[in-house]
DNA sequence: CAATAGATCATCT
DNA sequence: GATGATCTATTGC
């Protein structure tokens, strides 16, 4: 505990994430994910905006799987792909609509092996995030994403979201320029 | 270096 | 029964 200690400030409150997906997504970029001791700074997300978007899992509306989606914003949706790898989501957009920020790669500040490239399903297995977490609350507990303790400009990066068939070519994937942790150059 | 294959299972048709 | 918000290893130029 050095200065990484310093580095991240209060938890970032419900109303921050009940807004827009897109800014969102956006604003998540520089803020910390925090699991027990691990913490990651989050340096790629991407934006899944509900009803309207047929790559989103809440595109066939609400079923049991996407049931947190439609909840309260401030949420973690955790689910298995590809039968092997769990991948993060945070619920935002008010109550009853389904947006989702999927966190795709975070830069190591403590408790994590600094030197593999990330990824969505590769961060879950580091920060020790598993299906458990579906459905917690991301505000307060255990899980939380925290505010950069000085908000410095972040140079962000736009660009179609990736490993999807729909809605290929939408500008929905956000991440800092030049950062050597983004999942792909 | 780029392209492809295989692993493996919850969810929805 | 097919699909999928992935990752790694391997094959091929």
């Amino acid at each position: 505990m050095k200065s990484s200690a310093a580095s991240f400030g209060r938890i970032l409150p419900r109303r921050f994430y009940a807004r827009p997906v897109v800014e969102v997504a956006r604003d998540l970029l520089g803020c910390y994910l925090c699991h027990g001791r691990r913490v990651g700074k989050i340096v790629e997300t991407e934006a899944y905006l509900g009803v309207e978007d047929r790559a989103a899992h809440a595109w066939r509306g609400l079923t049991p799987r996407t049931r947190v989606l439609f909840g309260p914003p401030g949420h973690a949706y955790v689910y298995l792909i590809y039968g092997m790898h769990e991948c993060l989501n945070l619920v935002a957009e008010p109550e009853g609509k389904a947006g989702c920020v999927l966190v795709r790669a975070l830069e190591p500040v403590f408790g994590l092996n600094g030197t593999r490239p990330s990824g969505p399903g590769k961060l879950t297995q580091d920060m020790g995030i598993t299906r458990r977490h579906n459905g917690r609350d991301v505000t307060r507990g255990s899980l939380v994403v925290r505010a950069p303790r000085r908000r410095e400009p972040v140079p962000v990066a736009v660009s179609p979201r990736v490993g999807i068939t729909r809605c290929a070519e939408w500008p929905l994937r956000f991440y800092i320029k030049e950062n050597p942790f983004v999942s792909r150059r």
